[in-house]
RNA sequence: GGGCACUUGGCGCAGUUGGUUAGCGCGACUGGUUUACAUCCAGUAGGUCAGGGGUUCAAAUCCCUUAGUGCCCACCA
């Protein structure tokens, strides 16, 4: 029996997960016979707390995961946390430096990494604590963290592999230079953003006879040569002539060549080169073999010049050369202009582009595929032997079908970015993350899985990008390099769900490591779920202070209102809208639930002997056209319901169940069946009683993998005979 | 500059492979309230599916085009 009064949801929810817990049924082992199923939670980075996206990932994940166990597959949901590199160093580093005005350096290495670890320990048990108030049925004994010791050999096994296969690298290049995070970063952790800017003409000096434009006149210190397109009849009798000259009190010399680059209807059709400070510049000097000479260092300082320029931040340099260049009568123009600049994507800061020694990983080197773990398996286009190179694996197992990436047009905009993808720069300056797995001695190297013992070897001081070691999430958690059980059972992955935010940093690097490492697709399906809005269409974020705590929305309107809310009107991948009103909406719909369970549950009868009830044995022919209606409007749900969780269409499947069982089966059958309930006709009365209690069990079933909280209070309040949990019962129709 | 989408009643959205009166939530209006539920029920109003053209026996759904909006990538020096 239900106590009367409306659904609490507080006075259940942490009892209920407790009982989930105990079961054991989160763990896929209790299943022996089923199929497998097997979702990897995308990781949470240790930054602090769940926000909005998150609740919604969770969601998404877990309809998918109950759905499938209810089903019978034998279904793992796999939990873990990301130590995200980049984004928790600089978070700690701030809050130390806000606190003790220190900076990881006066620290040290060893003790910065202890208050890291001790906050990324915090942020990781506050994570959990969420993640298991939304109802998520992870599978917690199998839990990973990025940077675990695990997942620390699986990481130096796949570095040793591919720099054995010539696919890591290190390389002298300009790379992106975050002085604000004193890092490297990739070109996708770039992000420009609009500005005004002054645009420069200007000659270098008096005899110099071609005029140059920029927006940066203090990287003209490092200018190796001015480049010209070659059909340009103004400046072909130019090319090859080298110049030298006194340029802001700094000696350059600069040779005039000729590039196709060059579009001579920009600027004055003449650009001064810098191949330090460019990576557009340093691979035009690529072609033309020019020197390279830095003129800025890594806190952003110009290190050349004279007195009053040496030393000098980038902005100051830029005003006294331009103060210079109007002193000398060498300025042209000035013009307002807007310009994008690139920013680091976690700290903000503007990256100036440095040449550095990094590590790179060659996505268009051509390697031999290798037979390893499994290989024999799987890529439908690519087999044992043949040459490719990563970025061809990365395009084949999509074209193919092999992972099919829903919404569909994020298809195309996946191969547009392997079209535009370059070498990916892995190394990192930063402390917090996996030490790259390189000892030097003298002029030895050696790279490898294990620390050198040997004395005079040095590791190399770098940390690898955070999307490395997340690259390998789908197969290092189940154990590899080993040939475990699990990576046998769960691997490929069936669905891997994220915000289509990472489709690049995670599910593209994901492809790449999983095709080269394993010779297999790490999951069938991407799913890609949108932004959270709020109700002004506005994204939700920190920054704007509208994003709302979905602990706080649980503790006010319940955990399942929130689920139901964040499905209810979506469409596939749509960007969510969270207004108050619609979760408030899903409360009605949970206390409907709860009154209307209330209602059959009082109306079983004394002697409520028909348990478990299935559709055949109901007495077909005595139903009135009510029940057959009823009957007949939920197997179209169950069908519906069913084909579309299976089409990943969970807004429509969510609508179905709600239409179906507050209009057909509350409004309109339990209406009418009040009457034959109170008659005196015995028989009708226990068709109705039947019907009532089937047709309620089904749809407690239906609504379980959306609403799992309520619909397992209740169930756990059925007159069934050897209940266990919900959470287990079989989906209608199977 | 290149690419990808979106545009459906007042608001927010659904409408997968083209096929009977285009659905839902919120809101509005009118009534009801008899075995759960006022966090309720019944009913009403409101959309020629952005504009134009085409394919078809048949289009919100496919194609072309115009306009507006949003996103991604590249980045002009």
């Amino acid at each position: 029996m239900l106590p009367p009064g409306p659904y609490n949801p507080k006075e259940h929810e942490e009892k209920i997960y407790q009982l989930w817990e105990k079961s054991g049924y989160f763990n896929p082992d209790k299943n022996e016979t089923g199929k497998s199923y097997s979702i990897v939670l995308p990781p949470p980075n240790v930054t602090g707390t769940l926000h909005v996206g998150h609740a919604l990932m969770l969601v998404i994940e877990d309809i998918l995961i109950r759905y499938h166990r209810m089903k019978g597959f034998k279904t793992l949901w796999l939990p873990g946390t990301d130590h995200a590199a980049i984004a928790t160093q600089s978070k700690v580093e701030k809050i130390i430096y806000d606190k003790e005005g220190k900076s990881r350096y006066d620290l040290g290495r060893e003790e910065f990494l202890k208050r890291i670890e001790k906050f990324a320990q915090d942020s990781h048990d506050t994570i959990v604590h969420q993640t298991k108030s939304m109802g998520a049925s992870l599978d917690w004994s199998r839990e990973a963290y990025t940077l675990d010791q695990a997942r620390n050999r699986a990481v130096n096994t796949a570095f040793k592999i591919m720099y054995n296969d010539g696919l890591i690298y290190q390389g002298d290049r300009v790379v992106n230079w975050d002085p604000k995070g004193q890092t490297t970063i990739s070109d996708d952790e770039v992000i420009y953003k609009e500005r005004e800017a002054i645009f420069y003409t200007f000659k270098y000096s008096r005899d110099f006879p071609i005029a140059i434009a920029t927006t940066r006149p203090e990287t003209k210190l490092g200018d190796t040569a001015v480049a010209v397109h070659p059909n340009d009849e103004r400046y072909k009798k130019y090319v090859g002539q080298e110049f030298d000259f006194e340029f802001c009190r700094e000696q350059v010399h600069v040779k005039i060549i000729a590039d196709e680059s060059v579009d001579p209807e920009f600027g004055t059709g003449a650009v001064g080169i810098t191949p330090a400070h460019s990576q557009i510049d340093w691979e035009i000097a690529q072609r033309h073999q020019l020197p390279l000479k830095q003129v800025i260092d890594e806190n952003a300082r110009i290190i050349v010049g004279g007195q009053d320029i040496k030393g000098k931040k980038i902005n100051e340099a830029r005003e006294i050369i331009v103060a210079w260049l109007k002193n000398e009568g060498l300025l042209i123009k000035e013009e307002n202009i807007k310009q994008n600049v690139a920013t680091a994507e976690r700290t903000g800061g503007i990256v100036e582009p440095l040449p550095k020694k990094q590590w790179f990983v060659d996505v268009n080197a051509k390697i031999k595929m290798q037979p390893r773990i499994k290989y024999e398996a799987k890529l439908k286009n690519i087999k044992v032997g043949d040459e490719v190179s990563l970025k061809e694996l990365m395009r084949s197992v999509v074209k193919s079908g092999e992972i099919k990436i829903i919404p569909e047009h994020f298809e195309k905009i996946y191969f547009h970015w392997i079209d535009n993808l370059h070498d990916w720069c892995i190394s990192r300056q930063i402390w917090y993350g996996h030490r790259i797995p390189v000892w030097y001695k003298d002029e030895e190297i050696y790279v490898g899985e294990k620390v050198s013992e040997e004395e005079g070897w040095e590791q190399d001081p770098d940390t690898l990008d955070t999307w490395f070691s997340s690259g390998l999430w789908t197969f290092s958690t189940l154990g590899w390099p080993d040939e475990t059980k699990d990576l046998k059972t769960f691997h490929p992955t069936d669905v891997l769900e994220t915000g289509y935010d990472i489709l690049f940093f995670w599910v593209a690097r994901m492809i790449l490591m999983t095709t080269y490492l394993l010779g297999e697709i790490p999951f069938r399906v991407v799913y890609l779920h949108g932004l959270i809005r709020d109700a002004e269409r506005q994204k939700m974020s920190k920054s704007k202070d509208n994003s709302v705590d979905p602990l706080h929305i649980i503790d006010e309107e319940g955990a399942d209102a929130l689920r139901m809310a964040m499905v209810f009107g979506t469409g596939q991948g749509n960007d969510v809208v969270m207004s108050p009103d619609k979760v408030i909406a899903q409360k009605k719909f949970a206390n409907k639930i709860w009154n209307a369970s209330k209602f059959v549950l009082n109306n079983l009868g004394e002697k409520f002997e028909f348990m478990v009830v299935a559709i055949h044995e109901l007495s077909l022919q005595n139903q009135n056209s009510d029940d057959k209606n009823i009957l007949e409007k939920l197997n179209q749900t169950i069908a519906g319901v069913t084909k579309n969780l299976d089409n990943f269409m969970f807004h429509e499947a969510a609508q179905e169940i709600y239409q179906f069982f507050w209009h057909d089966f509350c409004d309109v059958y339990i209406e009418k069946v009040k009457l034959r309930l109170n008659s005196n006709d015995a028989a009708d009365k226990k068709i109705a009683q039947e019907i009532l209690y089937f047709v309620l069990l089904q749809c407690l079933k239906l609504l379980h993998p959306f609403m799992p909280f309520i619909t397992e209070v209740i169930y756990q309040n059925l007159p069934e005979k050897n209940k266990e949990n919900l959470m287990i019962e079989n989906w209608p129709g199977v």
